[in-house]
RNA sequence: GGGCCCGUAGCUCAGCCUGGUAGAGCGGCGGGCUUUUAACCCGUAGGUCCCGGGUUCGAAUCCCGGCGGGCCCGCCA
């Protein structure tokens, strides 16, 4: 469809009734793609039926023969093919119009008998077309879509139409969320919303989105996480609680990172870390075995197939012992010098003057990018950990997993911290390390409304958080971020409109 | 914040190093074809080489600046 030729094809569609934004307001669908093929599997080759279906979507492709054509429809299950044949749609006076002015990226619905044709297609032999929407643009219906990357984030809606592995993990991740909720209802959870819009962020260390609300005249910021709340709602007693919660956090753009997405944190009272895993396990690995049928998943990423194994249990490691593995030497009680020493020796400069944090660097540098399969770290430092519960056999320690599937991190928990003393003295530590390092490190705000809280008695209560967007990422073999997000931002730009041309058609719509 | 790379037809890209009439495949358009699968066959049109400036007899090509995009490093999940 050239952008001339659009105008003169509705003009011609006007004249015999049939433009599609004055006559079609609605199509009764009765089947789908994906349905249709699924019940008529066992008809044979050249079989035809006198079932009658209605299918509606985006024609692909078009192969004319002449007195046959084949059509490529797509619905959101997948391909259909439409045959019109001659000899069919003959006494059907629109029939052989419509056939010359339908172009590829039009939407069409057809109605017609469910076959399969010599070669072996499930099809639908049509009977009657209707024309439901044109395409005013060209769509690249090709085998790689759309390829240039900065059209992808553009158009994203371009992409999605044309890239099924981007379009299954859109899905995929709706089923994923459905599945969890649906293992947390059944264990008691109840799902609430928490401001999105505080007064003090926290639950997180990283940057915040700062904006205002005009009404209250006063600066707010846009949640970087959903933990002080839940646990505040943990306080007032609602036991089991879990968000799948948007968060903002004003970062930069990575493969990895993007400054909004979406995190499941759970919050459970009278349950610790151990419990938090076996939740997490329950929750990732029977969700998967629910979407993709299995607990190992094939991932295709790039060309070349991984399998990801979701079987529990899950494999645990603790974080010093696993960097000493790859190390071959000790990292325990080392004083925080030495420990920068072996970073500096491994080309990791840490800024940051916490122990624990160089400890973290010194994993995330040595041991992370080889996991694949899920696997818990445990034992984090204490220092980096300021909503955590010590360790109950060395303070030194946080009771703090994360969980990592191939080389990215995917979930953090930890036995949270109910002890209004320690927090408060966290907090401080805190506000004592941002007066020391500056606005380089990410510190965790003072808050005493949390610390209020928790001085009524929280009871010992495990909690954990799973990012998403991540976790589709990992099972789509996706290798951005960005790829599993629908819409991302773009720098503004000129859009050039096919309609701008075709401003005398507007009387046709609307009279006058 | 630092570094590297990309921008040519609707799409995917070649041409650039070494300056000399703008190229291919796919798609589009016209024609043919009653069992195709990114159909096939014949014919045909299509370009502000991202924008601006400079060097040059001459710039898609070399230089400078800008715009848009991607990747890597640092920080955050």
């Amino acid at each position: 469809m050239s952008e001339s030729s659009v105008f003169e094809k509705l003009r011609v569609l006007a004249e015999r009734g049939l433009d599609p934004y004055v006559s079609a307001y609605r199509f009764e669908v009765t089947a789908r793609a994906e349905d249709i093929k699924v019940k008529y599997s066992s008809l044979a080759p050249g079989d035809e039926t006198n079932d009658v279906v209605s299918v509606a979507g985006r024609i692909w492709h078009v192969r004319s023969h002449g007195g046959i054509t084949f059509i490529d429809l797509y619905d959101e299950t997948g391909r259909i093919q439409v045959v019109v044949r001659r000899d069919v749609v003959e006494g059907n006076p629109k029939m052989g119009f419509l056939m010359e002015v339908i172009d590829k990226g039009d939407i069409i619905g057809v109605r017609g008998r469910v076959i399969r044709t010599r070669r072996g297609e499930i099809s639908v032999l049509a009977e009657d077309v209707e024309l439901l929407a044109i395409t005013w643009r060209p769509i690249p219906f090709h085998e790689f879509g759309v390829r240039d990357p900065e059209q992808r984030y553009r158009e994203r809606y371009l992409d999605i139409m044309l890239n099924s592995k981007v379009r299954k993990a859109i899905v995929n991740l709706y089923r994923l969320e459905m599945e969890m909720r649906r293992i947390l209802d059944s264990k008691g959870f109840i799902e609430v919303h928490t401001p999105k819009l505080q007064p003090i962020y926290g639950g997180a260390l990283a940057k915040p989105f700062v904006t205002k609300v005009n009404a209250l005249d006063r600066v707010v910021y846009l949640s970087i996480a959903p933990e002080t709340y839940l646990k505040r709602l943990i306080v007032a007693g609602l036991y089991k609680v879990y968000e799948i919660a948007v968060c903002f956090r004003n970062e930069d753009i990575d493969a990895t990172h993007y400054p909004e997405f979406v995190q499941l944190e759970a919050y459970q009272a009278f349950a610790d870390w151990n419990d938090m895993m076996a939740l997490t396990e329950e929750l990732i690995a029977e969700s998967v075995k629910s979407v993709y049928g299995d607990y190992e998943v094939e991932v295709d990423v790039e060309g070349s197939t991984k399998v990801l194994d979701f079987t529990r249990p899950w494999r645990r490691i603790n974080l010093e012992d696993a960097i000493e593995d790859v190390l071959k030497t000790r990292v325990k009680g080392r004083s925080k010098e030495e420990l920068l020493e072996i970073a500096r020796s491994l080309g990791v400069e840490v800024r940051d003057p916490r122990r624990g944090k160089i400890l973290e660097k010194l994993f995330e540098k040595l041991v992370v990018p080889s996991i694949v399969n899920p696997t818990f770290v445990t034992l984090f430092p204490r220092d980096i950990s300021p909503l955590a519960r010590p360790y109950r056999h060395d303070p030194g320690y946080a009771e703090r997993f994360e969980l990592y599937i191939a080389g990215l991190e995917i979930a953090n928990g930890y036995s949270e911290l109910n002890n209004p003393l320690l927090q408060y003295h966290f907090f401080k530590e805190e506000e004592e390390l941002r007066r020391m390092a500056g606005l380089d490190v990410e510190a965790h705000p003072m808050d005493r409304d949390y610390v209020r809280a928790l001085e009524y008695g929280m009871p010992p209560t495990g909690g954990v958080g799973i990012g998403l967007y991540r976790l589709i990422m990992v099972l789509s073999g996706l290798p951005s971020i960005k790829d599993v997000i629908p819409f991302t931002i773009t720098t503004p730009e000129h859009v050039e409109l096919v309609v701008e041309n075709g401003y005398e058609m507007v009387r046709r719509y609307l009279g006058g």
